[in-house]
DNA sequence: GAATAGTGTAACTGGGTGTAACTAGAGCGC
DNA sequence: GCGCTCTAGTTACACCCAGTTACACTATTC
């Protein structure tokens, strides 16, 4: 589920000790355009933490061990990232609130998932005002299909030994077939993914590209089997896509 | 949404058991764009699923006897079509997130069909852009039928050695006919699972359909075996499928 | 500021699909 | 059995969608 496109969905990381809870979260969440990671207790936190880099913190206020509060803390004193606490119900808010942890947001057990999107949705808005566009895509590992490699840190092809040069748009438009490999996509889906905007009448750009793209890359581009064509439907990209 | 080529109103199935919301649903939704099929309970809903294909499923969460919860995890566990759930207001909140359902949102009795319809929208939205990959990594499995495998991953039929090429269409009318072995499907309903949309009177597209598909698969295409004829029926795919 | 490369639009071409019309054959009443 | 009617098979064709090429416009580089 690794995503090489460069403006990925916001990273969340959820902390509770509840193994439903995670499950269910990052489910829905998943399914909600964000891409969450999860961690069951503060060690597995840190160890997230180390590894990646995320938008926002879901933090549980009670868990046995180190508690919600003692990591909201740790994590204050050395990053402003935003964190929305879970507070079972009856535990006392206003304590909470008293003791100034520096949470963005607080949210009452029971609570329906789609709340807890909206809210992160809304302090995600607030906080990157002033978020630093940190322009990583580090991580991100080099993909293999059908005998290439594609590597999102250098944006280079390559099949074997030999270089493939790809224009910028048509490096694109292969990102978001090998984002989404072996479904339909539709020309405005396309058009989202590789160039950010909304398809306008009449709009041939992604057939002309999808051809372009074919040349450089099809074995044989009169009879097309990496990108096929899916009439009335769009394109669909067929090789098995596995990061390396 | 500007989508050049008009594309076929996305098919929801309701399940509620009130007869009253149903009625509602069903007239409102059609007036926005939707197509609307409905069922009061879960034998209605899985003989709707058998007859028609959906984009979407919304499901009341408190039903007599089999209840949504249990249906919900019923078509999850067999397909990722998209779920709303409906939940009557006071109903414990916490035993949906208790409860590991995977619908895909969540709406509260009494609501506003507006509200629905957006949500709907917003649902589908996201599930066609870029849901699934994940768990399901080789999830559509090839299939075989009277000595043919067809690949859903790359839309290819073969026979032995011999790659037969299909049209979109034929492809597409093909699936239709593997997904619904030895039953008599209409042509309505042919119509719905391979182009997605209702019959015009008078149309005939599908018999002309059938009948480049027979020249292509039927061994005696003057003499089909594979796709029988039934007169006043419709037509029925006649060989045992089985996934490889 | 000229040269170059990249990208979208327009126009032409070819193939796929649905409609219409004709043909064949099954079912039915007599 | 005979003929009528209705349904399905088949063919022809028009239209629509996708592949392709040329070209103009834009951004980039020197």
């Amino acid at each position: 589920m690794t995503a090489i496109s460069e403006t990925p969905k916001p990273h969340v990381l959820i902390v509770d000790d509840d193994a439903e809870i995670r499950d269910l979260l990052s489910r829905f969440l998943s399914k909600h355009d964000f891409r969450v990671t999860t961690a069951k207790d503060g060690r597995e936190m840190r160890q997230a933490m180390a590894d990646w880099s995320f938008d926002l913190l879901v933090l549980d206020l009670m868990m046995p061990g180190e508690d919600g509060l003692s990591l909201c803390r740790q994590v204050r004193s050395e990053s402003d990232m935003p964190i929305i606490m879970l507070t079972a119900m009856g535990e006392d808010v206003d304590r909470i609130i008293g003791l100034e942890v520096g949470a963005d947001d607080y949210m009452a057990k029971p609570f329906n998932p789609r709340e807890l999107a909206a809210r992160i949705k809304a302090v995600l808005r607030r906080s990157s005002a002033g978020a630093a566009p940190e322009a990583g895509e580090g991580r991100v590992d080099k993909v293999m299909f059908a005998g290439f490699m594609l590597d999102p840190a250098t944006r280079t092809l390559r099949r074997g030994d030999e270089s493939i040069a790809l224009t910028a748009g048509e490096y694109d438009l292969l990102i978001a077939f090998v984002d989404h490999p072996r479904r339909v996509l539709n020309r405005d889906q396309l058009l989202d993914m590789a160039r950010g905007r909304a398809a306008i009448p009449f709009d041939r750009s992604i057939d002309v590209q999808v051809g372009r793209l074919r040349r450089k890359i099809e074995p044989d581009p009169k009879n097309p089997i990496l990108i096929k064509t899916v009439r009335g439907g769009g394109y669909m990209f067929t090789p098995e896509v596995e990061a390396a």
